[in-house]
DNA sequence: GTCTATAAGAAGATAGAC
DNA sequence: GTCTATCTTCTTATAGAC
């Protein structure tokens, strides 16, 4: 019940109870910390982020962040399950098209690109503190979406397989796990407003990922 | 000077020394000492690691780690560097082989796949710590071995689209950069006694990055 | 090379006044 | 909804005995 040792908060120990985006009341000062306190999240990490320093932030102190959440880890969670929410919502809607399976794929890849921008701060915490979140208890709902994710790429990409239009000898979970981290890992070097939008970048990708990077030309074979 | 806050140590403040891996003298004790950290800040990432654990591990108190290293961060230094010495010499073998670009390139996707074994806990280190760490001034050579292993790749996709083996009208640092993420991020979720070894991985990957995923039929548009 | 003992302070969290 | 004040525990690191 008590999950693993955490960070060893101190006070009257408190075990990281349980209060779920869902279940909080959802204020838009509370939205307003939750930004802030993502994008402090997203630059230094989680743990290295203090509570005094996300108050700062929003100019109150330290002790009044606590009217507004029971714990750090409830804000992060915040930060995490919007996101989640956010991305799952818009694969569904992709996958009521009605498209091929290369047209469906398609479209998620741009989705996963697409949400570089807006939920930056997010995926920056999902890539760099996941290792740390997971080991509590809370937090294995971040597990289970991300397996929904995994079956709805791998669905498609052996639905693809099917109709002939993905090549048979590739393996289906393989090709999706290389998909998902070519994709989010994106968000360590994009920069909104860099040389390329997230538009390009989705291009760029579903070009080489479909069709290669190779022209067929060989030097030292064929030739 | 002083570069960033860090984890505001305490005692009699010591602003992060000098002592790099090759500094140090090396000794099997601390490289061992080396190895059981490492595997610490990969599980439980670098912050949530404690010089008490470490410590632990070995078997011995935290103070006389001390005895061995002169800070936390001068251990995290000898696991990184130490990978990226290596790397960066299999890379130049790889170069120096007078193979085509395709051959070279497919050469050090192998390199790269085939690190995710004995580097494994310094790989996951880079991934999860890299943006907390690169914040102090003494890890500025993790940039620059960055920016020197980039150059290297992308001096080979230029090579190969010169040659007419790669496709004109892909971006080389882009390309270089999905490459890179797909294959170190693998460490996320490689197992080395899982379904498939690193071999079978740069196999895979290999394929689908050279040809593609597409088959060439469409069902929508050719009928 | 390790232990004992401890310094000095930063951390998350709380209680109650305003 | 915020502040004041504070508790408790954990942290890295040191000094010197053994």
């Amino acid at each position: 019940m008590v999950g693993v040792t955490t960070r060893k908060n101190s006070g009257t120990a408190t075990p990281a109870k349980r209060q779920r985006a869902s279940s909080g009341p959802a204020s838009e000062r509370r939205d307003h910390l939750v930004k802030l306190a993502a994008e402090l999240f997203a630059r230094k990490g989680f743990q290295a982020t203090t509570v005094r320093e996300i108050a700062d932030e929003a100019g109150i102190l330290s002790g009044s962040l606590y009217h507004h959440f029971d714990s750090k880890e409830t804000i992060v969670d915040e930060v995490l399950s919007t996101f989640l929410d956010d991305l799952i919502a818009r694969y569904r809607a992709a996958l009521d098209s009605g498209k091929d399976a290369r047209d469906v794929l398609t479209d998620m890849v741009r989705i996963g690109f697409g949400t570089l921008e807006p939920h930056r701060a997010a995926i920056t915490v999902m890539q760099n503190d996941w290792n740390y979140l997971r080991q509590f208890e809370r937090f294995n709902y971040l597990v289970k979406a991300e397996e929904e994710v995994e079956q709805i790429w791998v669905t498609q990409i052996k639905a693809g397989q099917a109709a002939g239009l993905f090549r048979p000898d590739v393996d289906p979970k393989l090709t999706y796990r290389m998909i998902r981290d070519t994709i989010w890992v994106a968000v360590r070097w994009f920069r909104p407003n860099g040389r390329l939008n997230t538009n390009a970048l989705a291009d760029h990708y579903i070009t080489v990922l479909f069709d290669g990077l190779a022209t067929g030309e060989r030097t030292t074979q064929q030739a």
